[in-house]
DNA sequence: CATTTTGTTCAGTAATTAATGAACATTATG
DNA sequence: CATAATGTTCATTAATTACTGAACAAAATG
């Protein structure tokens, strides 16, 4: 286990390189809109060096077993994270996904995708709601209209080219 | 003016079409990570056949004055509105750019490459901590640590290709 | 089949984030 | 220069979002 090195109780257990990387993912978890305790969990087991149960996860970090339970969710749910099975163990380990192709992908499919999409059908709604409309000014509504739905299916086209630069 | 139709106080003065094209553009904003209020007021001008000022935002919307000055602020931060004088007005008036190249770089500017650049000097800083480590895991960790500059490298080339293939 | 282990769910609560509106600047107007 | 018009700031409040922990499966163990 861990050498202890006379730090507070709160943070026992997490070196603070630990700490740091952990910190750099929950950054990250910020800026893909992402519960905090998810990037934590994740930053724990990009830097681990054994595959950990969710006990581990929990206690390492200091936090509840349902938030551990639900972002060991997430990051299954798009592929962040790898079950690892241990022979005689009934836990269920987890191993950091690190190839960036995958997490990206599980991403954009995930939780990107669904948005994209939406926009879609509410876009096909505006135009059927533009029908009911005066002439005066409809046919410059029906410009931004067109605007939006060509910005819509640029997102589309332009996701698959993002992952393809990412992915090799 | 809008002819009104009949419907809730609340959402007097906007159609049904802009309140779903405002609807949208919440959506938007929520992917983005940016507050509901700057959606609604981008949404607006959008929409707009005219240029608005701050209190057409503020009545139309329903808003208050501090978040409508606050909206406009985000939205003029990264070029996603545009100011238009008006002869004989004190006020300022605003236009929705619609051009999804100079929306998108400015974004990427203001609101992403911070973020990017904060994540470098967080992988410079673990970079040190990994010299105070002990050579049993350390070649593991920096392996760890060489791929996160990796992803971070990637993601400083890939964000202006990305602005590339939007803007043409 | 009772007990233990493991993990999930979800109602309640805590923490975070956004919105409000009054006080404050700034500039124009008469 | 007093008043009005316009816009900003920021302390407070409201709304949203994430976290907790106890109750509840489900499955293994003895």
């Amino acid at each position: 286990m861990n050498i202890m090195n006379g730090e507070s109780l709160a943070t026992t257990g997490l070196s603070e390189l630990e700490r740091e990387v952990i910190e750099l993912f929950i950054r990250m978890a910020d800026v893909l809109n992402l519960p905090r305790s998810v990037g934590e969990i994740y930053g724990l087991l990009f830097i681990s060096s054994a595959p950990l149960c969710l006990d581990d996860c929990r206690i390492r970090l200091n936090i509840s077993k349902g938030s551990t339970s639900q972002g060991l969710k997430i990051l299954r749910s798009f592929g962040a994270i790898r079950t690892v099975y241990i022979p005689g163990d009934r836990k269920d380990y987890y191993l950091a996904e690190t190839s960036l192709r995958k997490i990206a992908s599980g991403f954009a499919g995930e939780q990107v995708r669904p948005h994209v999409d939406g926009g879609k059908e509410r876009i096909e709604r505006i135009r059927e709601l533009l029908e009911e409309h005066g002439s005066a000014e409809r046919e410059m509504i029906e410009d931004k209209i067109d605007l939006l739905e060509n910005w819509q299916k640029r997102a589309g086209k332009i996701l698959p080219l993002i992952l393809k630069l990412i992915g090799g």
